[in-house]
DNA sequence: CTGCATCCTACATGATACTG
DNA sequence: CAGTATCATGTAGGATGCAG
């Protein structure tokens, strides 16, 4: 038995399950795991994420303890985002599940031109 | 760029991760890791799902090929889901995600009790 | 550039009852 | 036992506009 906040979870599983339980925040710590990035540039990365949803998965990473926000008292604003030691931990993750998808998608579907490739 | 039914993809992770976007699928094959299942079986492992919730689940999993579903003809009748190969493929990723849930709780939770193994 | 404030809609999931 | 059929609902995400 797991327990976060006062929340149990019986199987580890379900932990990491729930987190990435959405559309975006797996697309936001593959490219981090390049190294940290711009609020725009991971927007770009990502190029059909609102602004707003944008911003509220990056604070619910951040409020997970996944990524570290970094703002530069500039003008313009910059803000900078960069995994912390947890987040970075999830390459092995990440990395086994972009292998999986070349595995499905030889299986049911096909490669076609430049691929993504795994974050080593 | 990944192809699959017409729709395309630019990274794997995308396509691993538009599969496992809801609240039950992982949990679902965590336990098919284990070996074939019947549906009665599997609604008692996730036991907060909703009957109509598991089939709609298990039927989607059926269609992307990553679990079988055998019916035997009796009385009371009998259903059994396995994996299929790929779905059998997911081992690795299902287990480098619970080790991550492992490594979260030791940071921001704590773990109680008796919890879930890796499927090796 | 990096957001926040509203409004809006679709869809995933739940609750409940029923069936071969 | 293994589902279907309805109905209801919360919320993730999109669209758009504004701001420091």
């Amino acid at each position: 038995m797991y327990k976060i906040n006062g929340k149990e979870y019986n199987c580890s599983i379900s932990i990491t399950s729930e987190i990435f339980n959405d559309k975006w925040k797996l697309g936001i710590i593959w490219y981090l795991l390049d190294g940290e990035m711009r609020y725009k540039e991971i927007s770009e990365k990502l190029n059909e994420i609102t602004q707003k949803t944008l911003t509220v998965k990056l604070r619910e990473l951040e409020e997970k303890g996944l990524i570290k926000r970094e703002v530069f008292p500039e003008v313009p604003p910059k803000v900078v985002y960069s995994l912390t030691p947890i987040g970075e931990k999830l390459r092995d993750v990440l990395n086994t599940m972009h292998s999986w998808g070349i595995e499905y998608t030889k299986e049911f579907g096909e490669i076609v031109g430049e691929s993504c490739s795994p974050k080593l």
